[in-house]
RNA sequence: GCGCCUGUAGCUCAGUUGGAUAGAGCAUCUGCCUUCUAAGCAGGUUGUCGGGAGUUCGAAUCUCUCCAGGCGCGCCA
């Protein structure tokens, strides 16, 4: 009724109103809902926003609506302010769904997979594995929180040419260390740890892999060092808050005949032709720039043949959705990748591969090259030794992946005390500590509070707050859809500097019972949803700082 | 050369998919601890959103172009 007046007013024919948005505007200042129509009709009714939005106005019915103000303001947009009592009902939402508050069923069960870091085992972790973990363990929580069955994978690169190199700088190593005079493979791993390991075989196993035929005393000693490597790995790795549910072998891809299997399916396809005694994907079917060998003139198939084989058995293993985290240097694989799965009958946006762009090391004020043979690098074990766990997740999840990041230690070091994460943390602790005071005060200060002392809720920084509370949802929602969880740090910075500055003006122990009872459920309701986000971001909640 | 990413305050970075006066932290200046943790709060200062053109009522955001930086373009992984 209202509508087809104001249309009629504004000399409208067309049925359809323009895709409107009506939204929180940005600054609370002005109001709680905003909406862009007016501005959006200007060109159909050929009047000023600010024009249209009177008329709009003047045809709306208010009566039994929560809105009990409204105004025209800035361009044309209509601002309206709404009855907040409804705010208040999030607190007591809280405590009932405690940890489960936040969480949804977006993704209703479905099973995703999360793979990250798979850093090659011949070395330690270092910056790049460290931002490709703290991402995707969160992602992954994330996801979990938003109702997918989420399992979170790590690829071990068993196999081919570097593991290959590994082998042959192990032996030189291992034949040195026994006074044999050989020369250490130009491109070998010059690394300390090899010696290191190759002295503790030696320990264990004596001089016996000398006289060994050559291809046996490689595969022993390459087995012996993954195991030792990945055993670091994973240690490390769980240090930083991240644990796998699957390790997934490459190796077991060669010797199991699935590489195989999956290079018929796709010569079945007429995806493969031989040329120059190889076996090449027409990956230029799917927007490559050039075709990519899957198997060399010698016989061996590439790590791609490999990695395609690998997301084929992703999806056999049941999984809906598959996420890759890569580094920005594997960027020229993504498409082959998504052709190589069109090819086997996959919907190649089911695979969703996040580049993360790289991190360039600082010291000195130059930029050190990191390299695993050059043994140069600053591994995640001494970052977390130098800045914390806490700190250094944070570090990383509050950057977009999309943008290089630059990482100068000793800026880190000296800075570490500066990191946001303990501003977070710092709130948490507070909130705890209230908590304490209350019960040392003799209240009691998990008491349930009535709807009638809820509304006490009142003050300006009250309502900021409790409105962020509410907001927690939609902010999962949206950081899941986007799989974006850098947006879950910024949220909780956010509402920890809402905390604080609550807790600068308004005191919760106070003598009135009933605005007592309702702040301290309030206080437990901001605390639970720090705890929930952080929780997602693998940083701990301290008790006390 | 081609492809992808980036360029926002002195520094490190956000910017909810095109909205209102572009925001945080660090740095800096001024206030606030006899009351729940000052690792905090309140306020001040700081900008050609890399340059230019275009689309639009409206652009940091979309398009084009130029400039600068990073990464990639192997029968390596």
């Amino acid at each position: 009724m209202a509508k087809a007046r104001a249309k009629k007013e504004l000399n409208l024919e067309s049925e359809q109103l323009p895709a409107f948005v009506l939204e929180e505007p940005r600054e609370r200042q002005h109001g709680d809902l905003a909406t862009n129509l007016a501005m959006l009709l200007t060109k159909q009714a050929k009047r000023a926003p600010r024009d249209i939005a009177k008329i709009i106005l003047a045809n709306l019915d208010m009566e039994k609506t929560r809105i009990t103000s409204y105004a025209i303001a800035g361009p044309g947009f209509i601002n309206f302010r709404l009855d907040s009592s409804w705010l208040q009902d999030v607190v007591p939402e809280v405590l009932a769904k405690g940890k489960k508050y936040g969480s949804l069923n977006l993704g209703r069960g479905e099973k995703v997979q999360v793979e990250f870091v798979s850093a090659n085992p011949t070395g330690l972790l270092h910056m790049g594995n460290a931002r490709g973990a703290a991402l995707g363990d969160s992602l992954a929580a994330l996801l979990a929180m938003a109702g997918y069955e989420v399992e979170r994978e790590f690829y071990i690169n068993d196999a081919g040419n570097q593991i290959y190199n590994f082998a042959l700088s192990l032996e030189a190593r291992y034949l040195q260390q026994l006074g044999h005079d050989v020369p250490f493979p130009e491109t070998g791993y010059h690394g300390q740890d090899l010696i290191d390991t190759v002295k503790r075989v030696i320990e264990q196993e004596g001089d016996k892999y000398v006289l060994m035929e050559e291809e046996l005393r490689r595969k022993l000693l390459v087995r012996y060092a993954l195991q030792e490597k990945i055993t670091i790995i994973k240690e490390t790795l769980e240090d930083f808050g991240v644990s796998y549910d699957v390790w997934f072998s490459e190796q077991s891809l060669h010797e199991s005949g699935y590489i195989q299997d999956t290079l018929r399916k796709l010569e079945n396809q007429g995806y493969i032709y031989g040329k120059e005694g190889a076996l090449w994907f027409k990956s230029t079917l799917f927007g490559d720039e050039k075709d990519e060998v899957l198997k060399r003139s010698n016989g061996v198939p590439t790590y791609f043949a490999a990695d395609i084989a690998y997301h084929r058995n992703k999806y056999e293993r049941g999984f809906k959705r598959v996420i890759n985290i890569w580094g920005a240097d594997h960027h020229g694989h993504v498409a082959r990748m998504k052709g190589a799965m069109q090819a086997l009958r996959y919907d190649p946006a089911s695979l969703q591969i996040i580049l993360m762009q790289l991190v360039r090391l600082i010291q000195d004020g130059e930029i050190v090259k990191m390299s695993k043979r050059s043994g140069q690098y600053i591994t995640l074990r001494e970052l977390m030794d130098e800045v914390g766990k806490d700190a250094a997740r944070f570090f990383f999840i509050l950057r977009d992946p999309d943008s290089t990041v630059e990482f100068d230690l000793d800026l880190a070091k000296s800075q570490s005390a500066d990191n946001p994460v303990y501003y977070v943390q710092y709130a948490h602790a507070r909130l705890c500590s209230i908590l304490r005071q209350a019960e040392e005060q003799g209240y009691d200060p998990n008491l349930t509070p009535t709807k009638q002392q809820l509304t006490l809720l009142s003050a300006q920084e009250e309502k900021d707050l409790l409105k962020k509370l509410a907001d927690l949802p939609g902010e999962i929602a949206l950081a899941a859809n986007l799989t974006e969880p850098h947006r879950l740090a910024r949220y909780v910075l956010d509402l920890a500097s809402l905390f604080h500055t609550f807790y600068n003006s308004q005191r919760v122990l106070v003598d009135d019972e009933g605005l007592r009872t309702a702040r301290l459920a309030l206080i437990r309701a901001t605390k639970q949803v720090i705890a929930n986000v952080l929780m997602i971001l693998g940083v701990s909640a301290p008790e006390r700082m």
